[in-house]
DNA sequence: GTCCCTGCAAACGTTTTGCACACAG
DNA sequence: CTGTGTGCAAAACGTTTGCAGGGAC
């Protein structure tokens, strides 16, 4: 697939100097981040952005389906470029570092549907991440 | 098991009005409130009831593993009483209804596990309930 | 040049906290 | 009686919005 800036452009996206390096942050593998965490992240390399612009931003981009919106860790929404490929996360309940992994999709029997019209299903596997098993307990 | 307000008790936890209310609205099936309705549905029965309150008797649920806490649906934390059966849950993306389930879970193979030591699986089905089905589209 | 995007600061909705009083044990 | 739970109001979050100025196209 194409990269993402480039998809974007050819919607007719207006490319500003704030988009670009919001869209470079939420590029990459195994990127979960919240909004202050992609705010952040920009400003280090462009300081002359806005947290309300990131905001603005991410929700365009999920709002084009650029962008998943994944679990909340510790009460702040997280964001996933990785709408490419079918996916779930392994998450460290302690660090809440995050990783995309593939298994199975566990499917739902007709008789537990209710009538409902399936369209997605999320999971979302809680751990232990190897720095976290290591560290001192409280 | 024995109710929930008897095996708090026998943890030496102190029963109020209050808590007994907001114990007896998160108690049945397919509960799935958030904090304000909560709220709302302990007032109807106690007035003399503060959000505080409810705000700190599900966060001391919660640790206390009596209840569980769930996807945010709406900006809203979601919580669920049901820790005696592993389930899974069905939430109308439209209207935000939430159903328990049971398929069967997940799992996660080994070479997918990154060192990490899994504690739990958490799965949601987003769907479109049979009311939201029905109605009419904006 | 136009229109959309931007930063700022204020507003919002949810959740937490500090404090004096009240009541379960 | 003592210690813990309570209501209230204020604060602290994460997130959204209104507005005047600025920059992409």
């Amino acid at each position: 697939m194409e990269p993402l800036v480039v998809r974007l452009r050819n919607r007719g996206w207006r490319l500003t100097a704030q988009r670009r390096v919001i869209v470079e942050t939420m590029t990459g593998d195994h990127v979960h981040l919240a909004a202050d965490e992609v705010f952040e992240r920009a400003r280090a390399v462009l300081p002359e952005v806005s947290l309300a612009t990131v905001y603005n931003t991410l929700n365009e981009l999920v709002d084009m389906g650029e962008l998943l919106e994944i679990t909340h860790v510790d009460g702040r929404r997280r964001f996933d470029p990785n709408t490419a490929h079918r996916h779930q996360h392994l998450v460290c309940v302690d660090c809440g570092r995050m990783l995309d992994v593939v298994g199975d999709e566990p499917g739902l029997p007709d008789e537990q549907r209710h009538g409902f019209e399936l369209l997605d299903v999320e999971v979302t596997f809680r751990a232990r991440c190897p720095d976290c098993i290591g560290a001192v307990r409280a």
